[in-house]
DNA sequence: AAGTATCC
DNA sequence: GGAC
């Protein structure tokens, strides 16, 4: 009886929500759901000719995600500080183009949060495994700060922290889910936001680890 | 500090 | 989880 209960659930539509978390910054509940076999497929092919790697901070540490990118631009850390560089600098080489798919998905995402006409230019692919994390930041590497930045969640949950304009300020933790999107800009652009330590676990979809897509006009 | 440790 |  359980097994026809729990079949029943299974084939229910994915609802698609939309709930603005600040001034400015919308999740989008369920938006890539359908796309997600696709997007992992693809970077899987990023991963073949982009390995993800552990950046260095100017600080010197160690960053616990893992990290590649696709698109003519790609963001990276080491010991000179962070930049956007067409170079993949562990294979001197460009990095992987942006997959069509993607580029589709980064657009009707910043449409939907009332951010039309957004044309990506970079890809960061995050890796997190289980305790990986990302503290607080802003992400102000790009020169036109007047586009969002689009953020797509696949495999394990993640608690995502959302807080203000300055470090200071009170920071909200919101749940993402596989097949989840985010998008902050306008007033939100330079908010501070983070990714809470990774919790153990398994997804159907991308086994011990949740990736993260994380797209930007850079200029 | 896009990091880590410690204390409550 | 939040302060430091």
């Amino acid at each position: 009886m359980a097994g026809y209960t729990l079949d029943l659930f299974a084939e229910e539509p994915a609802a698609q929500t939309r709930t603005e978390l600040a001034a400015g910054a919308w999740l989008l509940h369920g938006f890539v759901l359908a796309q997600a076999p696709q997007l992992l497929a693809e970077v899987a092919q990023i991963e073949a000719v982009a390995p993800f790697r552990h950046l260095i901070t100017p600080g010197g540490y160690t960053m616990s995600v893992a990290m590649t990118n696709s698109g003519a631009l790609g963001w990276v850390s080491d010991a000179r500080g962070y930049r956007y560089d067409p170079i993949d600098p562990q294979t001197g080489r460009h990095w992987p183009a942006l997959p069509a798919l993607f580029a589709d998905v980064a657009r009707r995402a910043a449409a939907e949060a009332g951010y039309p006409g957004f044309e990506p230019q970079a890809c960061l692919i995050n890796r997190y495994v289980a305790s990986a994390r990302l503290s607080l930041h802003q992400d102000k590497d790009e020169l036109d700060q007047r586009a969002p930045i689009v953020s797509v969640s696949l495999g394990l949950p993640a608690t995502f922290l959302f807080g203000g304009l300055q470090r200071n300020d009170k920071t909200a933790r919101h749940r993402l889910v596989h097949g989840d999107v985010v998008v902050w800009g306008g007033p939100s652009r330079l908010a501070y936001h983070g990714v809470a330590p990774l919790a153990a676990g398994s997804h159907a979809a991308t086994g011990e680890c949740r990736i993260n897509l994380t797209f930007r006009k850079v200029r």
